[in-house]
DNA sequence: CGTCTATTTGAATGTACTCAAAAGCGGTGG
DNA sequence: CCACCGCTTTTGAGTACATTCAAATAGACG
């Protein structure tokens, strides 16, 4: 089990002994993911959270129309999970993914209380990274409201370079709010550049 | 100072003895916000964070061609600042004012830092609230993504039930994310019911 | 009352969507 | 290795939802 890349994002934010970096470890389950797989489908109760040590994986929703909307990607270093349904214990509505084929890192809700009690310290690093989320999706409503389709495409390239070059236009389009067919018009008629 | 309301909330997560108790209010400072007043402006370093007693604040931010965006109203009860100023320690792209004559509770970035220390279990009070509110800033861009004006006005309508009455509509459409003109027509003219 | 801002209304416009169909691409099996 | 199948991307024409700009009306506040 790769647990090292975790446990350096854990090392960023808070310092644990060789014991308890041992008992942590000792709740994570690790698990090989093929592409196109699916870790939840939405009605499932999420009851755990994921760590992506490799590959990438993608939590959307789908609306009544059948439309699909990435709610995050995450690559490697990356937490993916549906934050609601963990928290009220409830079946989800959001489906989560492999982009790619991925190795990930698992903790069950009940583990997570476990951990959050025996090492307090966990509630810093979880608190650290929710506000890290937390801020980044503020920023991005924030970008889909006062942005025009271009402009939050090129925020994205910005945002995710590395995962431009791999994922499919569609998925883009399901990210950044539009339609597959309009990116495509989109990118391929930069005529008037601005 | 009434700290009431504050450490209902408190109590909700987590249990304090009096004198924890005693030590978290003496990092509080009450204040009284005139309604139009600002706390921040953007540009300033937001170095503190809010908990609303009474009354209405609201943070936004103005694009490049000066419309506003709604980032959130804070009724009493919620907390609100501009998270990414406070986590970067660099000047802000909100504005936060109050919507009605109101009071807050401040708590300052490094007394917050040092509540953390000393009271460890803010850090449990603070990761909790943050979950939530990644939940629900999760679920508006979902809702921003696959809902059109009309339901994202409805599903306002339930959200803040309270705050609708005593919001000039320009408000609601730079929540919901459409022109204050466009809302009203919209309003008005609910010919077709659906 | 008078001023300032919010709301309404209308006409013209634009951005992005819908539907449909063709073309491209990747993986799979023969 | 090629042919086929399914899915993604492209392209086009028509449409719709929402914006822009302008101006009139209504409300709030001092």
């Amino acid at each position: 089990m790769n647990v090292s890349r975790l446990l350096e994002s854990v090392a960023m934010y808070i310092s644990l002994t060789p014991d308890e970096t041992q008992r942590f470890v000792s709740f994570l389950k690790s698990r090989k993911m093929r592409k196109r797989h699916f870790l939840y489908q939405e009605g499932d109760t999420n009851t755990q959270l994921a760590f992506v040590v490799d590959g990438c994986l993608r939590s959307y929703s789908v609306d009544r129309n059948g439309f699909e909307h990435v709610l995050q990607f995450a690559p490697p270093g990356w937490w993916i999970g549906d934050m609601r349904s963990l928290l009220t214990q409830r079946p989800g509505t959001l489906y989560i993914d492999a982009i790619d084929d991925s190795e990930i890192l698992l903790i069950l809700k009940s583990d997570l209380e476990q951990v959050y009690t025996t090492i307090p310290q966990f509630e810093r690093y979880f608190r650290i990274i929710t506000e890290k989320a937390l801020i980044a999706f503020q920023h991005r409503l924030i970008g889909n409201m006062s942005l025009s389709a271009k402009e939050r495409y090129e925020s994205f390239c910005r945002l995710y370079p590395t995962l431009i070059q791999r994922l499919p236009q569609k998925q883009i389009a399901a990210y950044i709010g539009v339609t597959p067919e309009f990116l495509s018009k989109m990118l391929n008629q930069p005529a008037a550049d601005k």
